[in-house]
DNA sequence: GAGGATAGATTGACAACGCAAGTATTGCCA
DNA sequence: TGGCAATACTTGCGTTGTCAATCTATCCTC
């Protein structure tokens, strides 16, 4: 129960610290930043709408609407899938893998000095241990490579 | 970096979860109940809108709306504060405090439900005390009668 | 005490997201 | 092969919460 109201400011707290300072240096949501990283990890650049949907937790109109806005960036393409004329892909673009690079720096940046100035590095991985086991979390694990 | 999409994520899976439950058997959101127990809990059940919004972690006029809300719907009413005009306390009535009370028997049973099928006490004690840990978390502390 | 800085609160415009409903495509099964 | 369920996605609408601007009341300083 204490839990669960530290669980949700936790989240409000750190959501809102770090979508300042990516959306006033590069102009991304948090969410938009998650979105081009899934994607510049998958294979080929390119994951279904329901896969977005799936590792962002997010409901299918939440992805069409986040991919809406990178691509009117010119961050992400649609494409179709030949063998199922259902699926609409989403393709990072090169500028949107550049505009990944750039935004990583500072973003990761941010992320460690908000973490790593209140836990260790075991503490961190005894939290997101934790935070796993929840149901839905640990879904498209990502293997991390940046951080 | 994981711990940081686990916890984005945790708090989505669990907030929608519980908001689901919450909205559908009360018609309450989970800021409306927290905002209604916090209420309860205070000296006087009542508080000022600062203090919620410290509490809540949301901003002041996201306070203002959640009153809004609550207002109509006869759970709280604003009162004056004699010596400093400026405040305007959010004071929770008879009907506020039973409809948190019933509320209460659902969500809690929810709440427990959810955490104690993927956690032991001490584990819970554990992720508490490290989301504590983060900036603004533990502020208002909630100690917590019910759970 | 007058004047400016500051704190508490509200309002309007706006972005994000969920839900429900709708469309299109595919797979299943008789 | 025809029909029906399921899947992938989009769209309209409502809710929630933020930000910027504003208003009032209080405090602080001279």
């Amino acid at each position: 129960m204490r839990a669960l109201t530290r669980l949700l400011r936790a989240k409000a707290a750190t959501t809102r610290l770090l979508n300042v300072g990516l959306q006033a240096e590069h102009g991304l949501s948090l969410n938009d930043y998650e979105a081009l990283y899934l994607l510049s990890q998958a294979e080929g650049r390119r994951l279904k709408r329901v896969e977005l949907s799936r590792r962002l937790l997010l409901t299918p109109s939440g992805v069409t609407r986040l991919l809406e806005g990178l691509e009117a960036a010119g961050f992400v393409e649609r494409t179709v899938c030949p063998s199922d004329l259902r699926v609409a892909y989403a393709q990072l673009t090169e500028a949107g893998a550049e505009k990944l690079a750039v935004a990583s720096c500072g973003h990761v940046g941010s992320i460690r000095e908000l973490f790593e100035t209140h836990f260790t590095d075991e503490e961190l991985d005894e939290l997101s241990e934790l935070l796993g086991r929840l149901p839905g979390v640990a879904l498209g694990d990502d293997s991390c490579p940046a951080a």
